[in-house]
This record gives C-alpha cells, sequence and structure tokens, in this order.
DNA sequence: CTAAAATATCTGCCAAAGCAGTAAATGCCG
DNA sequence: CGGCATTTACTGCTTTGGCAGATATTTTAG
C-alpha cells in the first residue's frame, strides 16, 4: 500500500505538486522564450535542434512521445527548420516509415550558439543551490517522472483492454 | 558568487533541469487531461474552478500572472465558465476595473467532484516518496521558483530602463 | 484639480496546437 | 503467401494561445 499524501476532504490547490511543477515549467519558458525569440528562434523549435544535437530524439514519433507534441504541429516546426536549412529529412533505410532527421552545419552552429543562454539560465535558475541539493532535486524528479511514466502505460493497457 | 552547475562545454540537454520540469509537467497533464476532457472540462477550465475554490486566484489578472496565461484567452475561457453557469462576473466595487469572479453553486458542485480524481493522480505520482521526501521536493520546488521569480523581476527592471 | 501614465479587461487578428482522417510501410497470424 | 492490424508521417479543419490595440477606470505628477 503506497502512501496517500493527499487527501480529499483537506487537499488545497495551493500544496499540489501539479501547481508548484507547472509554475516552475512556466517560469522557465518566461526565462527562456523572449531571448530565444530575440534569435529568431521559438522554444519548440531550439528544443528540437538540442535534442538533436544530444541524440534525445532522432526523429518525429521519438519527439512527439518525449515531449508530448502533436505529431501533426511537429511536422510543421520541422518544415520551419527545413527551410532555414537547419535540419534534414531523410527517409530512415531500415524502416522506410520512419524520417531521419539530421542536423545541418548550419543547425549545430545554431544550437550551440544557442547553448550558453541556456545554460546561463539554468544556472540562474539553480543559483541558491548546492550540489546536494541539486543532486536530490534531480533524483526526485527522475523518480516521479518514472512513477508517472509507468503510471501511464498501465492505464493505457487498461483502456485498450 | 553562486554556484555554476552547468557548463557550456559540457551540457546535455538530457541533464537539463528544465528537461526533467518540462518531461513531469508533460506527465502530469497526460495523466489529468483525458478523464478531465471525460466529465466536460479542459484543463485550464479545472484550475480556474479550483483556483477560484482555494482562493489563489479571484480576478483575471490573478490568474494570468500566476498561471502564465494570455488575458485574451482567458477571457474566452471564463466566457464559456459563465455560459455553462459555473461563474459570474461582478465588476468590482472597489477598483471597477477589475472583474471578481465568483463561483456559483454549480460551479463549487462540479468542481467539488473533481477533486477526487485530482487527489487520485497526485497521490499516484507521489506513490513511491516517503513523507521527508515529499517535503523536501517540495521545499526545493519553492526555491526553484522564488528564485527564478526574482530573477525575471529584476531583468524585467532592467529592460524596462 | 487636471493631464498623463498605469492598470484591468476585452476584442480582433494571426500563429500554433490538437484532432481526425489519409497514405505508405511494416509486422503479425493464419 | 495474403490479408489485417499497427506504426509513422503528413494534411485539412477546428480550437486555443499569443499579440496588439481599444476602452474604461484608477493612480500619479505637477
Amino acid at each position: 500500500m503506497s502512501k496517500q499524501h493527499y487527501q480529499v476532504s483537506t487537499y488545497k490547490a495551493q500544496n499540489s505538486v501539479g501547481y508548484l511543477l507547472k509554475r516552475a515549467h512556466s517560469l522557465m519558458l518566461d526565462a527562456l522564450e523572449t531571448p530565444l525569440a530575440e534569435r529568431g528562434f521559438s522554444f519548440v523549435q531550439y528544443v528540437i535542434l538540442s535534442w538533436l544535437r544530444d541524440g534525445i530524439a532522432l526523429n518525429p514519433k521519438d519527439f512527439c512521445s518525449q515531449f508530448r507534441h502533436d505529431s501533426g504541429a511537429l511536422t510543421r516546426v520541422i518544415d520551419q527548420l527545413a527551410e532555414r536549412g537547419f535540419v534534414e529529412r531523410m527517409r530512415g533505410d531500415r524502416d522506410r516509415r520512419k524520417v531521419d532527421l539530421k542536423l545541418t552545419d548550419a543547425g549545430r552552429a545554431a544550437v550551440e550558439s544557442l547553448i550558453p543562454l541556456v545554460v546561463g539560465k539554468l544556472n540562474l535558475a539553480l543559483a541558491d543551490f548546492s550540489s546536494e541539493e541539486v543532486s536530490e532535486f534531480f533524483r526526485l524528479l527522475i523518480k516521479l517522472n518514472s512513477t508517472l511514466q509507468s503510471a501511464l502505460e498501465s492505464t493505457q493497457a487498461v483502456a485498450e483492454a
């Protein structure tokens, strides 16, 4: 039996993890979107380039599921990046349904030029954290994510049955 | 001099707090939006009702700044809720620019009926956490939020100068 | 007290996200 | 092998979010 941290009778939105996470995420976006826009990139565009650079997602499908982004919307964002010459689409040779995305030299240069900005903002966000606090924060975030991930997968399986 | 947790030369998106936060937030939304939609509410609609219930935001302005939601978009969401009879708009008597939002009886009943669902999902998310871990997680999230908050306010002041 | 600046909400317009359906490729199972 | 379901990417359509400007009210400065 797992611990019940919230109870219906006493629940207040102020104390919700969801509220805190939403707020943290929003503040992060606030800090990043304006400077990115000044350099000609939307946040989504930056994330695609950066995930390609670091090998998190190499095709649209991976990106959609990990970033929780609509597949149709993603197609159009990739169109924009391809038109500007930052990424190239290549049909996967092993599985021809898939599209392998590849950073062009220009794309790599673009994302590299944005990294200092992002690193600066991340350091700003964690400025008051000790190394131990950062480690613990990461551990807890990862724990939350994997719990939610498996919970979602099992309810999904139930829904299909 | 505050601690630099990230360095440009070694930065990888996998290790970004932003990445972890975005992911946590997305998974949370995944868990909530479908069941809410089945009961006829969008996530934003639920949050408005719930924040009204718990006194976090009582007028559109408060909601916009705390939820990072566009003021124009919010007007339309409130229109929807008002049409369905869940909230009422009343011009503020102290400041007639403001709109005081008020839950109707139907609105209160609606949000109360959704609380068990939300509490269930939050408990699911924190199922593997001890009480101490939850406390620490909250403390770190609040610390991150207040750091980001004040950082944003100061850069905003610089931009205006 | 008045003029100018600031604030809160709303409206119209445009861009982006979400949804449903399509097409091509693959995997599965008899 | 052959048919059927699944997966991946894409395309129209609708809904929503985001931005700029308009209006009404309040605050501030002189």
